[in-house]
DNA sequence: AGGTTGACGATGG
DNA sequence: CCCATCGCCAACC
């Protein structure tokens, strides 16, 4: 069973863990998303302390092509908007993947998104 | 080696 | 409320 990153409480978040980036870093939170919710970009960015963080988050996503492990579709924007779902092999991919995990989306927007938000800063330790 | 280009979000005018 | 700015990584010219 995959564990949270470890995380020297001690030492500076911005600073890269031996040999990995903040990508990597992401990907391993974004891995630990349960199916059916949901988490924003900016969560993940407060959850490993990246001080400019959401633009990173998004910009680790937009590479994460290269992962298939990475479950990209449960991450959307702080609005519950499917910003990313043009990056995905067909633009309706990302709503169709949620769909199938239960969440209702209308619009590009999830419906009672706040039900299906999941924190790693408050699930994760 | 340097410029361009992104799945974001807080802040201030 | 709408719009501009800023933060500052990595892949790809």
């Amino acid at each position: 069973m995959a564990k949270a990153l470890q995380i020297p409480k001690n030492q500076s978040w911005r600073m890269k863990h031996k040999g990995e980036n903040y990508f990597d870093m992401v990907y391993e939170v974004v891995k630990l998303i349960p199916r059916g919710r949901v988490t924003s970009y900016g969560a993940i960015a407060n959850y490993l302390g990246l001080k400019s963080g959401a633009r990173m988050v998004g910009y680790a996503m937009n590479a994460s092509h290269a992962n298939p492990e990475v479950p990209a579709h449960r991450v959307v924007n702080r609005n519950g908007v499917l910003t990313g779902k043009h990056h995905f092999e067909n633009p309706d991919l990302m709503q169709k993947l949620l769909e199938e995990e239960g969440l209702t989306i209308e619009k590009d927007q999830i419906l009672d998104f706040e039900k299906y938000f999941w924190d790693p800063s408050t699930h994760l330790l």
